[in-house]
Formats: C-alpha cells, structure tokens, sequence
DNA sequence: TCGATTTTGTGAACGCATTCACAAGTGGTT
DNA sequence: AACCACTTGTGAATGCGTTCACAAAATCGA
C-alpha cells in the first residue's frame, strides 16, 4: 500500500486481497476516465428515485396527471431542490409552470432503476427471517419476483413455501444458471454468510443484499448492500440516549 | 455503499413545513478543547460505529486483547483513517504503536450508543415480516428486548408468538406507558403507517424503526429510520442495469 | 539513553451531496 | 400583446464526510 498519491480514485485494496465494498453511501467504480454523457446518476439519487416511484405509482392510481417538485418533495419527505436535481439527472422531463407529468415520470425512472424487466431473486436462508421474505409481498410487487429459496438445513429441503420447494445449497450453481438469477439475498446466520456469498460471486452474481449481520468481502465489480436490524436500533438508540441527557453542558436541546 | 442504508437518520420534518434544522450541534468553533465526552459524532460515524462493536464483539470472544486500526478497519470493510476518525470522536483511547484495548473500546462504543440499558421496544403488526422479527434473535441479542407485540387484526389479538401474547393496536398507549416502550417498530402494511406513528408519537415515543414502505411525516426531535426491501433491491438492480449497458459506452459518442 | 519501528490522532485537502437563489420557460388573463 | 403567477432547471454556495499525510506518542532492543 504505498502507490503514490497522485492517481484519481483509487480503491483501498483491503489488505487481506478482496476488496471491501461496503454498502454505506455507496460509489459506483468510477475510473480517471474522461468523462462523457455523464449518466451517472449520484448514489443517493437512486435510493431516492426509488422513493419518488413509489409515491407517483400511488399519484397514478389516483388518478393524479401532473405533480410539482414542491408536491412530490414533500410527499416523499425531501427538500424540493434536492428532487428537481434528482430529476435532472435522467433529463429534463418537466414542464416550467406545471410540474412533471406523472405517467412519463414514472416510465422514466423505472427505465433509469432497471424495472422494465422483472429481475430473478434467489433467496438463500429459510429461518425466521428468510421465511418472511419468501412469503413478503413487497418484493415482487415491483420489478422483482423470487425464483428460488435455498437452505444448507437437510431438513428444511423439500419444505415448500409461498409456492416454491427449498432447494439445498448445494444446488447453487444450477440454481442460478437454469433460472438466470441476478440477485442474491442472503439471509442465513452470520457465520455462514461469506461462504454463501463467495459461492454466490462464484457463480456470476454481482448483486448482493445482504441480512446477515456479517461484513461481507467482495472483489470488485460485486455490489453489496446490507440490512441489519440489530444496528437500526442501535442507531436510534444512540439518539435516544442523547435526548435523554442535554448534551454536555447548556439546554441546547435538540431541535 | 450502502446504507445504510440507506442513508442516515433522517431527522424528522415537519409534514408541511421545511426548515429541518439539522439539529447538529453546529459547528462548535470552540477551542481544540476535545474535552469531556464530546457528543458530536457525526451521523455516519455512529452507524459504523455499531459495525465496529460488532466485530470487536467477536474479537473478544476469541481472546483478541489488542487490535490496530488496520486490522479493525479491515475487518469492518472500512478505510483505516476513517476508523481512526470514527473513533477519535469519542475520545482517546488508543495507544500509539500498539492499538486498541478491545475490551475498553466495547465498553466505550456500547456507552456512546446507549446500549448498557436495555431498551424496550414495541412491535406493531405481526403480519409476515413482524412475526419473523419478534422470532428474530439479531434484537435481542444486544442492547434491546421487544417487550410488546400489537397487531389490529382481531383475529390475531391474542395469539402467542415468541413467548408474548399480542395485544390489540388499541391498548397501544397503555402499553407504552406500562412497559416503558422507548422505540416502536411499525411493521404493519403501508396504509396503516401513518396512523401507528402518529398514535406512538403521541404517546411520547420518539424513536421509530419503519418497515412499511411509506413515508412517515413526524414533528421535529422525533427520529424516523426505515427498511425498505424493495428499494433495496431496485438500487441494486439500477447497478446491475449498468453494468450490463456499460455507462455511455463506447457506442454513445453523442456529444 | 538513543534510535528504530510501529501506530495513533488530526489538520488539511478533497470530493460528494444538499440547499440556495434566480434566470428562463409556461400557461392563463386581460 | 403584454403582464402575471407559477414552476422548472441549474450555477453557486455551503456543508458533510472521507482520505491523505505526517507529527506525536509508545514500545523495544541494544
């Protein structure tokens, strides 16, 4: 580790060989390449587009035409300029005096997010919390449905749920390739879940949620993004805790 | 990149209103006088910092007594310096050319996030998804004990999930007053969100973890932090679009 | 005691994200 | 046509977070 710092960006190659994506504000690779049509779409945008969908789709069904950024920021819990510069990143699709037409925006951002086509999930894990995601609406509502569920426990193969029969892990690599899987979501316990994962990476996937409440090495090219419960509350409880006792000295309270 | 996960602790905003003061302490142009517990941690330290605690968690079960800043930063899928940084929010407590005592940083990091009490949290909706996260060992396990399960089914009321008997949505505010209930989770459908938090915020509870995926309107000093699935997934898929069509390639020379 | 080696703690640089503020369009009205 | 009310799109300003780079401890060996 001791190239020069001259270079642009340049990945902080773990020590151990695999470099760790983390699933924080995420970065796309982005190379010192001369930038052209800038497509690239900010990171926190994404996770926000993905809210602004939720909230047109409801608008549509509505029966709602047009909405403003002031509308839409507010019902999706945003700044408005922060949604306008989101939105100007996939093009300018709004009309100066009248807003966004709420069908074309929606056509847009799903096109930007990938939803055209409805990606195949594998679910591996079947415990408590696998077995709610299996049989979670949520996920196939939109953009997604899920093709297999996968399990190391002998016994719990063959077990059918939400209308599919558990695979054993083993069968992985077939897995993927019969059903074209292109997402992983790992819900096993923590002292499993790297293995899944590299087997996962092996075979070809580079989408990776992750609920195990586990680091995960990847190399590069391998996203993954992490959901752990345990640290939510931590969070919160961290807040909590700082309502409870005013900040070091005066009674500048919080907000 | 993550997530966190998505993203940080939104403060909450006003539904209608702007102005979301960001509550931080501001810059405290005080003289570089760290002294005393210093509260300033910034946001995406604290998420990290539950990582942190995590893997020294483990790390102590093993036997590990000291650890360096490399070592932890890599275990932690972190860049070393932001470590360092990470921890020098919550003092010193370091030693220069040896590394961190594990013991006292756990000590540490589990005061600065409040976890030496153990906080009692209410799960309202025992659908799917919460009836795996009252079975769910990742809560218990640190810091938490999930003290009530409500639900506004009738026909649920009463069943008995993970050694507690849901109660009715409707005694809500008894239970929060009888348990001392410091965070609620909503894990009810999306339509019913609203309504929950509102009833749990009247009720004085100020810390909220939201799986239904919807966007909750809070008063200022109330803490709003959400899981959602889909999203997750429709970030990951935006990725994968990418790397299928790679960005303004080669074939786009419109310029 | 001194120097070699290791590793922390942090000022400064950098880069990304959010917010501000306003020019430039748009539709409606007179 | 001229004006007005409204709303987008975006340069600039600001703020936050990460990374760099190095001086300041601390330990060890001779």
């Amino acid at each position: 580790m001791e190239e020069p710092a001259t270079g642009g960006v340049r990945r902080a190659r773990a020590a151990i060989g695999r470099a760790v994506r983390s699933t924080l504000p995420g970065r796309v690779e982005s190379r010192p390449e001369p930038r052209r049509e800038d497509r690239a779409v900010p990171e926190a945008s994404v996770a926000r587009l993905a809210v602004y969908l939720r909230v047109l789709s409801q608008l549509a069904e509505q029966g709602v035409v047009t909405v403003s950024s002031e509308e839409l920021a507010t019902a999706a819990g945003v700044n408005s300029a922060n949604l306008r510069k989101d939105l100007s990143h996939l093009g300018s699709y709004g009309t100066r005096g009248v807003g966004y037409d709420v069908a074309v925006l929606v056509e847009r951002i799903e096109g930007v997010l990938g939803l055209t086509r409805r990606l195949a999930v594998a679910l591996i894990g079947v415990g408590n919390l696998g077995h709610a995601l299996a049989g979670y609406g949520g996920f196939t509502t939109r953009g997604f449905h899920i093709a297999a569920l996968l399990d190391a426990d002998p016994a719990r193969v063959g077990e059918q749920i939400a209308g599919l029969v558990v695979r054993s892990v083993d069968e992985l690599p077939d897995v993927i390739r019969e059903l074209d899987i292109a997402i992983g979501v790992i819900a096993t316990p923590a002292h499993a879940a790297q293995e899944v994962c590299d087997l996962l990476v092996d075979c070809g996937v580079t989408s990776i949620l992750n609920f195990a409440p586990a680091v995960l090495a990847v190399p590069d090219g391998v996203d993954v993004r992490k959901v752990d419960l345990a640290i939510e509350l931590q969070i919160l409880s961290f807040h909590e805790q700082r309502k409870l006792r005013p900040v070091g000295g005066a009674l500048e309270e919080v907000g």
